[in-house]
DNA sequence: TGTTGAATCGACACAGTGTCGAATAATTTC
DNA sequence: GAAATTATTCGACACTGTGTCGATTCAACA
């Protein structure tokens, strides 16, 4: 039960349960579009899959174990964006910040509704927490990683904070905007002004750059 | 009912009712130690209490109505703290932020459990999501203000990003991690040290210093 | 003391959860 | 291709919790 995913367009035969088991899964996605996780009752999810209420159990463990699931189709995406975050070749700093940031921003827009519910069930669900301090960890990593970098080069300004706290800082405040930036309806001004913003502080908060 | 709180120590006749109603919010706090809002039935509470479930609702319409009533138990303390943004005499910048910081700080160490819990329920209830905004704009309107004042004095980095937009990210990012501080065990290094860091990451954003 | 409103209670109807064993569909094995 | 095996589905059940009702008790007070 629960193979990895096969490649998307393969036409590996796919067996019932395994569709089955996407269909919740896209009801999850939609319904998840309106209502947050605990107000979704499991025989939403059945229904709109066409089954009934107890099948739900054959295929997953409980409603959290859908999200999981859920998550991992976000999880990739997430991960390459973690690693724009280090690679930075010739280019001014303030390219390389703005282009990770405004990658998360987008990655948020195009799956709001997961990763805020992802983020909420980190405090009640042990799974989730765990594959959320995964996702941090890494983007935190990285980013202390450059910060020492930066700093032995003598372009960043030299700590305290540790490169590691400031990252976790900076990466905590990049989730909260995002979460509630994809709270409101979609504007490409909005989005503009938050990634300005929150790579004006980076700049600053890494660099002592003022212009 | 639902009477405006009398003077703390009063000696004023209180009515039976005050009392339960007491016993109620005293029990929501000491459970909300360990467990999240929606975790708690109705009958932990009134049990708590003494009194029998059905009672509950003739004091409190919902589990989140006792939240917000929690939550007045701690507004004027964070109203005092948002006041302390605006007020700086001679003294240099960096010790009014850090005393602000350090103020929310011990505020979230005092009443984590509740300010937790409010902040997760606004995204579910509409009472608390009014409360909580309300603050919100308190200290980002304080915050705000504050930065056009040292931006017009030449002391500050102008914009943008407007002052508006920084003083917003700046005011979310404290409580992002005055939230995660107040779940971990209580260490006075660790609160120094996240003090420390968003204390320079307000100086560098808003004033550009880099020491 | 009798009336009134505040406070409490138990019983009820309702929503949703998670488990079980039996029934059916799909796949494999011989 | 029939039998055996495994995957998938279902309905029924026992539970836990919610919110509402009308009946009852309690306390104040005119």
């Amino acid at each position: 039960m629960m193979f990895a995913m096969s490649p998307t367009g393969s036409r590996r035969k796919r067996s019932k349960g395994d569709l089955t088991s996407q269909a919740i899964l896209d009801t999850a996605e939609r319904l998840l579009e309106t209502k947050s996780l605990d107000e979704i009752a499991v025989d939403e999810l059945t229904s709109g899959a066409g089954i009934s209420r107890s099948t739900f159990y054959f295929h997953f463990e409980s409603r959290e174990a859908v999200l999981y699931a859920l998550s991992e189709r976000v999880v990739e995406g997430l991960y390459d964006n973690a690693a724009l975050w280090l690679r930075r070749g010739s280019e001014p700093p303030e390219d390389s910040i703005r282009r990770a940031i405004a990658g998360t921003v987008s990655l948020w827009r195009a799956h709001g509704p997961v990763l805020r519910a992802a983020v909420r069930a980190r405090d009640t669900s042990e799974l989730v927490r765990g594959f959320w301090s995964g996702v941090a960890r890494r983007f935190i990593d990285s980013t202390a990683t450059q910060i020492e970098i930066e700093r032995d080069a003598g372009v960043a300004v030299p700590g305290p904070p540790t490169a590691r706290s400031l990252a976790t800082v900076l990466v905590s405040m990049n989730e909260t905007m995002c979460y509630s930036l994809s709270l409101s309806r979609k504007s490409a001004a909005r989005d503009r002004e938050v990634v300005d913003t929150l790579t004006a502080v980076w700049l600053r908060s890494v660099y002592g750059v003022s212009r």
